[in-house]
DNA sequence: TTTAATAATGCAAACGTTTCTATAATATAT
DNA sequence: ATATATTATAGAAACGTTTGCATTATTAAA
């Protein structure tokens, strides 16, 4: 490897001019310049980024963690994250949990090794100890996608608001008997969309039906055979509904598949709404109405976020950052 | 921070001691061991990876270089290397080009700033000097998915073979007029999926008609545009086709739509066939019929072969490793 | 017990930078 | 020409580790 030594020696100066000839926050005289850019093109050289790194105190590297990158509405939220990483000159380490809690604590130990200068994190589930801990000790971390039950910087969409506005679009548009496929219930945002749900029956005074809420609470990635089995036993029980509001647009696909299968027509004879609006919900047959989560803007926003975080050295009360949602109206509602 | 030395204080011990007793690789004694570690616990003293990395020379990271991970082969690609990788201890930095040259030069020059110990690289299009550099310097690195026209370690599939067998099953289900949405010329892959296609209908006897070729040369995200074109350009100049082999499985929903838009149905009146076999498509109606890539495995291989690359010293021979595909045949085709 | 072998520990150098301090070279004002 | 201010450069220390070498403490053998 070549070192700041060589390039030195052969340029016939110090290493401490080639240091600031390259950096060029100190005068160095031009025709010294010349010859010192010269030898780093002849030796190629390549500053040591962990010696850099070691010396200033920061990587310029921030940590992504993740559920998992094959479910469908990371890969949007990860190109936001690393676009706007890119554009400050950090880079970002991929990490994925499996909603395993044990998972995600490894890796913040791992990544806190003066490693990454800061962490974005769609935490696992409900224990959050390991994250408040993180907080406490000041360490730049912003939470995205999924909100947690403690005050941190947080950068997430109002679950509750966008899952009312989806249910009372279905209820404006005449449907009386919507079913829900509820998710996982450990997960705030799933919460979130189920109270949504609710209150939208509620302030319509229409019903809660027990019968109607359907879905189990596991997290596969299989996701849309969760819509499509909550429907199937809806069939089943010979429980009648018009409507199904899914709390994924996967699970929506599952449950569109659910309703032709047993010869129902969407929307004519049951509408339905999914959640996400992943890119191919458009093409999907019909195509997905749904809710729209901004989630390249997320990634974006979150890095701006932490960004702030690591280059200001006072800590901050923490603050949530709520992006807006949007009601796409395709052609699986009537 | 805290440092090793602050720990050494601590238990009463130098800072080598505490560093032996740590890596476990030098005989300390028990007692001490206990004293340290307490103090460890203490002061929460984790080791700084910099300076780690700066002492050994290297980083345990590799570089994921691909052209966007929102192109939904690449999520399964990124778990089997993030799996692989967090299996031997290494992290993975992901880059995202837009098949962009230029931007994926710039990548390879960050990352290679003793940043990462190797680099996993899908490329971005047909200049490849670069690359070919890399390897001449002996850098680790393994080029995935895309093969290049040069000998280099890579872990790919046959698109030739696979291409021709699947259109070859086309012809033995009794097609003869099959249209093919051919994708970027540029890039080997389609060219090699390309030659398939042609093989497989000479073999069979069968003639290459000008007018069935059909799709733009461009590679935008969203693809499926590319094969809703090419197919309405089809029913647009009233050519006769009964399957379409399309390139990608997005080009394959959109003919799908188009076809359906025409008032055709599918398979009955057209049959067609994708590839990649993405994770909704199966979930899409009628079922796609596709030829499969694995590419969480194509993931793991390419990290074991760079991992092996970086831990053996001597330079060698490259090798391309040829992962094996398979004709998935779903509702699609008839 | 004394000596030899082994185990445990400390010291210092090294990894490749950056930056502080000091000195040398040059330019500017008198 | 001399004194002063400025610019350019070198030297050395520092960042937090690991590790070779030297030293000291401990154990085993005589």
């Amino acid at each position: 490897m070549v070192t700041i030594k060589d390039v030195a020696k052969k340029a016939g100066v110090s290493p401490s001019t080639v240091s600031r000839a390259l950096s060029g926050n100190a005068s160095v005289k031009e025709s010294t310049k010349q010859k010192i850019l010269e030898a780093v093109k002849l030796l190629n050289y390549r500053p040591n980024f962990l010696a850099q790194g070691l010396k200033e105190g920061k990587t310029k590297t921030i940590g992504l963690i993740i559920p998992n990158i094959r479910n469908p509405i990371y890969p949007a939220l990860a190109r936001g994250v690393e676009d706007t990483a890119k554009k400050f000159g950090y880079s970002v380490v991929l990490c994925n949990t499996d909603e395993d809690v044990k998972a995600e604590k490894e890796y913040i130990q791992k990544l806190r090794k003066r490693w990454v200068d800061g962490l974005l994190i769609a935490p696992a589930a409900k224990e959050t100890e390991h994250i408040v801990e993180l907080q406490k000790e000041g360490f730049p971390m912003v939470i995205i996608v999924r909100n947690v039950d403690f005050l941190a910087n947080a950068v997430i969409i109002d679950n509750f608001r966008a899952a009312y506005d989806a249910v009372s679009f279905l209820i404006k548009t005449g449907h009386q008997r919507i079913a829900i496929i509820k998710g996982n219930q450990q997960l705030a945002l799933y919460r979130e969309r189920f109270r949504g749900y609710k209150q939208a029956l509620l302030d319509a005074g229409l019903p809660v039906h027990e019968e109607l809420i359907t879905g189990d609470e596991s997290d596969s990635v299989q996701w849309s055979l969760d819509g499509y089995n909550a429907v199937y036993s809806l069939f089943a029980q010979n429980i009648k509904f018009d409507a199904v509001f899914a709390t994924t647009d996967l699970r929506a696909i599952g449950a569109i598949r659910a309703i032709k299968d047993h010869g129902y027509k969407v929307p004519e004879d049951i509408s339905v709404i999914g959640f996400d609006n992943l890119e191919f919900s458009s093409l999907i047959d019909p195509p997905l109405s749904t809710v729209s989560q901004p989630l390249y803007d997320i990634g974006v926003r979150a890095v701006n976020k932490l960004l702030a975080l690591i280059n200001t050295e006072t800590m901050q009360e923490p603050t949530v950052e709520i992006m807006s949602s949007e009601l796409i109206i395709r052609r699986s509602t009537r």
